[in-house]
DNA sequence: CGCGGTGTTGACTTGCGTCAAAGTTCGTGG
DNA sequence: CCACGAACTTTGACGCAAGTCAACACCGCG
């Protein structure tokens, strides 16, 4: 499968060939940026929106002590913005994790493209409010969980978006992130990010290496973490450890 | 102004007398609920989609230990759950905060009325990116904040969002919140805020008794939270403290 | 081969949670 | 109109998870 966006929205519906052509479309017209590049910046009005065929992409906002929070990760077949068809600002910042391929969609097309096909607005819609349920998430994690419950869970959820994909094999995936990173999504330090990813290897449950997550034990890790990808929306989803933990009981 | 959807759609654009009159028509059917009412179950899947007339009501998740966070405060004019026209279950539970007056909607209504509307389903794409946007800032909040900052923040917000639907008055507005519930919200214990709250009433700027806070003095409290309102993407927006302050830094 | 960005470690501090007991407010029914 | 109980608020003593500071080690890259 060669276009992300559609290997991405096929998580949702089936496209008609003639839907598969319009977003084939979209994928062809690209520009490859570098890691660390900001792709759109706090406070701009852009007149594109960018659709992410390779890499990942963060958004994060700053505070008035300087302390950042990313938002959220974006990995390929993501949209870094339909807000701007709507919204004339930007609330916060897009920058790359990672080298990536970038296709700008001038966002005139896109609108163009909801009207021509119900199915591409249905899925966009899907797309948006996926995005919305993920935050809703990261709000229980980041409020409700301790550090190394929260870690945990962002490695189940990566791994599974990851997955869904195609990019993430069966116990590893590439996740581009420095533990200052990983710090900055879970509202932690990085020394204490440090100190949690050595005792989640001493127990056996993951290896980090080189931007490389191996995930050894993903039923023990989820078990912890509490994770249910439900939220995720995806429409086929084998019930986790966690689920059945609570069937069963 | 009578409609409370169109009072709170028109902060984003106006609206022909035509769509003017399809929206009233959503608020004629109408059934009135009591505090602590349940709309919407997690795991659901709702045929209606909700519009909140009067009184509050608020999303939730709950932790694997049972800790609550609340995911998002709603108000007058809020759409419940536009998320049901496209994902099938609830990844949250949606309850009432007060006694309120609740407008049930056919979701096939609602997706009748974007098609019929462009000026309607702009609107409403709008609704749900400033939700998002809220989301993002409530987890820079939960994040990177110091308790003191993230009530004050979630007091400045509030009474901007009430202002802005004509419920608030210049100092004070009605938050029928109990004390664990800003801890739910903020993601802090009751026992904590209220340690913050008489914090807040020492320094001179709340009174808050009986769910009505009343705001002494707005400026600093949104200097405190480094508030600034650009992220709710109102059309007409005053500069904050908090704004002016970096413009003249 | 050296330098800058990471990761790692230890000692120390602190904001917020926990537990537990009073105090207060409010609605309800006698 | 008062009494009662339930829900909410307040207070204090204490513990701990996570932050801070600072030094050092590592690793990959130019």
């Amino acid at each position: 499968m060669e276009n992300p966006l559609a290997r991405k929205l096929s998580g949702f519906a089936a496209f008609s060939d003639e839907d598969r052509g319009r977003l084939d479309e979209l994928c062809v017209r690209f520009t490859t940026r570098s890691a660390g590049d900001t792709l759109i910046r706090e406070g701009a009005s852009p007149s594109d929106v960018f659709l992410l065929l390779d890499g990942w992409a963060y958004r994060y906002k700053v505070a008035n002590d300087g302390g950042r929070q990313i938002v959220a990760l974006m990995i390929p077949g993501d949209l870094c913005d339909i807000h701007n068809f709507v919204l004339k600002r930007m609330d916060h910042t897009i920058a790359l994790l990672s080298d990536a391929r970038v296709a700008a969609i001038p966002t005139e097309r896109l609108v163009a493209l909801m009207d021509e096909s119900p199915a591409i607005n249905r899925a966009l819609w899907w797309a948006t409010l996926v995005d919305e349920a993920i935050l809703r998430e990261w709000l229980l994690n980041s409020g409700q969980r301790a550090a190394y419950e929260r870690i945990a869970h962002l490695f189940c959820e990566m791994w599974t978006r990851m997955r869904q994909v195609g990019l993430a094999e069966e116990q590893s995936f590439h996740l581009p992130l420095t533990q200052e990173g990983l710090g900055d999504t879970a509202g932690l330090t990085s020394v204490h990010v440090n100190r949690i990813v050595q005792r989640m290897r001493k127990e056996g449950l993951i290896t980090l290496r080189g931007k490389q997550l191996e995930i050894h034990d993903f039923e023990r890790l989820s078990l912890i973490a509490g994770f249910d990808p439900s939220y995720l929306h995806l429409s086929s989803v084998q019930p986790t450890p966690a689920q059945k933990l609570a069937m069963a009981g």
